[in-house]
RNA sequence: GGAGGGGUAGCGAAGUGGCUAAACGCGGCGGACUGUAAAUCCGCUCCCUCAGGGUUCGGCGGUUCGAAUCCGUCCCCCUCCA
């Protein structure tokens, strides 16, 4: 196939899988990348990049766009991305280890969210040239028989090799027959939309692959993997999740959003530059250059990182403006300028712990009442001492709670 | 099918009749210090409007003045054998 391309169309090639491999942690097999974008530009037709999804998580975050900023890039080059939705395992649930009651979802909720995930998408790729599928279509489908067969082109042993199984299997922890039905379902999808490609976080590879693997028992093509690295947390320590709750959400406020990005630990400040934002190569790699020598404060370093994230989502004033928000308030120490405001109709006099919970910034009066013991709680910017003080509800009054939460009371 | 081990708070793990709302560790939250980083130190961490009360130790039932701890039964998990 390549042989066949003249040298034009032999550099739109190169330079394509330039583009492509960079910033993955593996592509399998290299060569038949080259071939498979060979093949496309000879025959015009575009090459069909294949991402499947949860339907149950609809907040995207940003761990997410490491791979949509790779889909973005076959996009641009005219290629098709392939969303699949993947229903079916929702509606037969998984009543595997911790997500013992996953909730059955019901079509319009996996409507909804697969709506949601558009709808956020949008904001990396180009939802024009994205084909929605819902893996239930084909895989409920399937009889008794088609399964077994499709049982039939995988050992045991290729599936114990699957590292979470192994590790659970010598940990002495169950697991059960139908999750080594998942990666023959994901990769049933491959066959059926016949994807030239797939894209996964490095923790999807086992998946990923057989897809490849059962293209190829059935007589397709068989596509090219592409894994792109993971993305840690908040936390430094866990992938980014929803679950977790270490995440930065691309539909977050922007102050929310800076404040955020502040508050990973150092170690991670390269990774998040280059995995996470739009800014060049060049400029990537200078400020890994001067992280590693010094030259560099590292919270400089950071401000870069959250405003860029910030200005990827909401635009540059958004940007500048939670860049100064957060210099205000975490800086010099002062209130915020926007601090939510929340009408009250409640008593003209009440307790503490009952005006935080009434403002929803605690959930018990309980926890509020440790809250002050622990000095975590400040209303007009005076500490709060007293866990039964009753207080006067004024205009334009000030409560805080930890560091983070404010609300402005108007009467 | 047989033999054995086990199910304790978000997780890991003590506890085998009252002193146990349940040690300890991790995680989480708040405070101090800072750069909303790390490290460190202090406090909180079942629910509830405080004193105090309520509901917990896989489920149900029982013994007892009193049970996570004893008995019955059911459910679930693991290991080895076949």
């Amino acid at each position: 196939m390549i042989d066949k391309l003249t040298s034009e169309q032999r550099k739109e090639m190169e330079r394509q899988y330039a583009v492509y491999t960079h910033g993955t942690s593996e592509v399998i097999p290299l060569d038949e990348l080259k071939s498979k974008i060979a093949k496309s530009i000879i025959t015009g037709r575009p090459l069909k990049v294949k991402l499947g999804l949860d339907p149950t998580a609809p907040d995207v975050h940003i761990g997410h766009t490491v791979v949509l900023n790779k889909l973005r890039q076959f996009q641009e080059n005219g290629h098709i991305v392939q969303l699949i939705i993947g229903d079916f395992t929702g509606k037969i649930g998984d009543p595997t280890g911790k997500s013992t009651a996953r909730v059955q979802l019901t079509d319009e909720e996996v409507k909804q969210n697969a709506q949601t995930y558009l709808d956020q998408f949008g904001k990396v790729i180009d939802r024009s040239k994205v084909e929605l599928f819902y893996n239930a279509a084909w895989l409920s489908e399937l009889k008794f028989q088609d399964v077994i067969e499709l049982a039939g082109k995988i050992t045991v042993a290729r599936l114990i090799e699957r590292d979470d199984f192994e590790k659970r299997i010598s940990n002495g922890k169950p697991v059960s027959l139908h999750e080594f039905f998942y990666p023959l379902m994901q990769g049933y999808d491959s066959v059926h939309l016949e994807s030239d490609i797939e894209l996964g976080g490095t923790d999807q590879y086992f998946n990923v692959l057989m897809g490849r693997h059962l293209q190829e028992q059935f007589g397709k093509e068989k596509q090219v993997v592409l894994t792109m690295p993971l993305l840690e947390g908040l936390d430094g320590v866990d992938k980014m999740s929803k679950s977790k709750g270490n995440y930065i959400g691309i539909a977050e406020k922007p102050t929310e959003m800076y404040g955020k990005a502040m508050s990973i630990p150092d170690e991670l400040i390269s990774k998040y530059i280059e995995l996470s934002t739009d800014l060049h190569l060049e400029e990537k790699e200078a400020i890994r250059k001067k992280l590693k020598e010094g030259t560099i404060h590292p919270k400089e370093a950071k401000m870069t990182l959250a405003k860029t994230i910030v200005r990827m989502f909401h635009g540059e004033d958004a940007a500048t403006n939670a860049e100064e928000q957060f210099q205000h308030v975490f800086g010099q120490k002062q209130l915020p300028s926007d601090i939510e405001e929340f009408s009250w109709s409640g008593e003209q006099k009440v307790s503490v712990p009952a005006l935080v919970v009434a403002l929803g910034m605690l959930p018990s009066t309980s926890e509020a009442r440790r809250m002050v013991k622990n000095g975590g709680i400040k209303i007009d910017q005076q500490k709060v001492t007293d866990s039964s003080a009753i207080v006067d509800i004024v205009d334009g009054m000030i409560v805080q709670v930890g560091k983070r939460k404010v609300k402005k009371i108007r009467t």
